[in-house]
DNA sequence: TAGATTGTTAATCGATTAACAATC
DNA sequence: TAGATTGTTAATCGATTAACAATC
């Protein structure tokens, strides 16, 4: 079922950019846009963004450009933000809480359903709706909920083996935002956030403006 | 004072994992180490584990190897580990929160000193031993303590006027937890977080996975 | 139709990998 | 010394950019 040339994970990520400038288009009432216009606002190339679009279809019109609603319609079936997929936080701590209140989720097709701890203090309280469950029950939760998705925000030292058993339990997709790369094979799907990572590339960053 | 070659992002972006491998093993005790045996550990090829340190000096040694606690401490200096960045929170909200309670920031050269917000209800109160102060404050906090980075962690509606105010206060860096591609110039360096973007690349990904 | 702009092929650029001489 | 492994150059691969024919 795979005859199609693969997608490059570099167009991949750019797609949520698209998307969020769709959006912010189609909040300015703008209705068509060519690639031109549209590598300006982005500051990347019109021949990237050609480039990125045809991998997935001709959305375009020679000499008139980009309808913007239906290529944000489009760019979001591409991300499946159509697909409601179904997310557990694991991890009730600071970054456990922090994304079960993010509201912006929800309208990307991602929808948070659970929540677990081991915590005594945390059982039972009551984060955006959703009531914190044991991570012993979190067996019984998948029984009787489908889950796409396990959030990671776990204390470190517990992260491989609450990996594990989310693997064990057939969820196929992780966000991981602990600083541990997870070994599990190819039937889940990591994407890491590693957010001191990202902080120690500012510090980089920062130290070479200074040397300048 | 710029004679060397200039070292690409792709580069930068792989220093903070091989920070962290380095420091596993010197938890582990081991003292040296081939670039051989680091690319099975971290799952990327010798060479360019080789290639990316030498793009900063030559830390090995022929028919040895690395020394573990040297290159961890070379790695270290390369992402200023030992500058001690000033960084200050602006949006005491979830996210801020999260920041602040973060204990992994402070030794890799990380210092909270301040949270911003305007909020009423949170002005006064203190996260993680750091009292949380009004925006209107921030000028003449900045007067008296030296800061290095902003973490931007506003709603999103604020995010234009709180970045150029950053900006016109003389701050240099900018950590942005907001969806917002901020358009600062070249005095800034910013370095995004962009959670749902990271979040619908999940997406695609499970989705592919599930078409296989 | 003429002008504009896409879709797509070709050229360029940069990053990764391979190979091996240098050397510990 | 011989074996191991780096540092570094050369080859390959992939991603970005440029160019232009197709076509709206």
């Amino acid at each position: 079922m795979s005859g199609e040339k693969k997608i490059s994970i570099a167009v991949i990520r750019r797609l949520p950019r698209y998307f969020r400038y769709l959006s912010d288009l189609i909040k300015l009432d703008i209705k068509r846009i060519s690639s031109k216009e549209l590598s300006q606002r982005m500051d990347i190339t019109a021949s990237q963004i050609r480039q990125d679009l045809n991998c997935f279809g001709g959305f375009g019109q020679q000499g008139y450009g980009y309808n913007v609603e239906l290529l944000y319609e489009e760019v979001g079936k591409i991300l499946g933000t159509d697909k409601g997929f179904k997310c557990i936080i694991v991890g009730a701590g600071n970054m456990g809480n922090a994304i079960a209140n993010y509201e912006n989720f929800k309208n990307r097709g991602f929808e948070m359903i659970g929540i677990f701890d081991v915590d005594p203090k945390k059982i039972g309280t009551v984060i955006n709706n959703i009531k914190v469950l044991h991570l012993d029950d979190l067996d019984d939760f998948v029984k009787n909920h489908h889950v796409d998705i396990a959030i990671l925000t776990v204390p470190n030292k517990h992260v491989v083996g609450v990996a594990n058993k989310i693997k064990e339990l057939g969820i196929k997709g992780i966000w991981n935002f602990t600083p541990t790369d997870l070994k599990l094979g190819d039937e889940v799907v990591v994407e890491n956030v590693h957010l001191s990572d990202s902080l120690m590339v500012l510090g980089y960053k920062l130290k070479e403006k200074e040397s300048e």
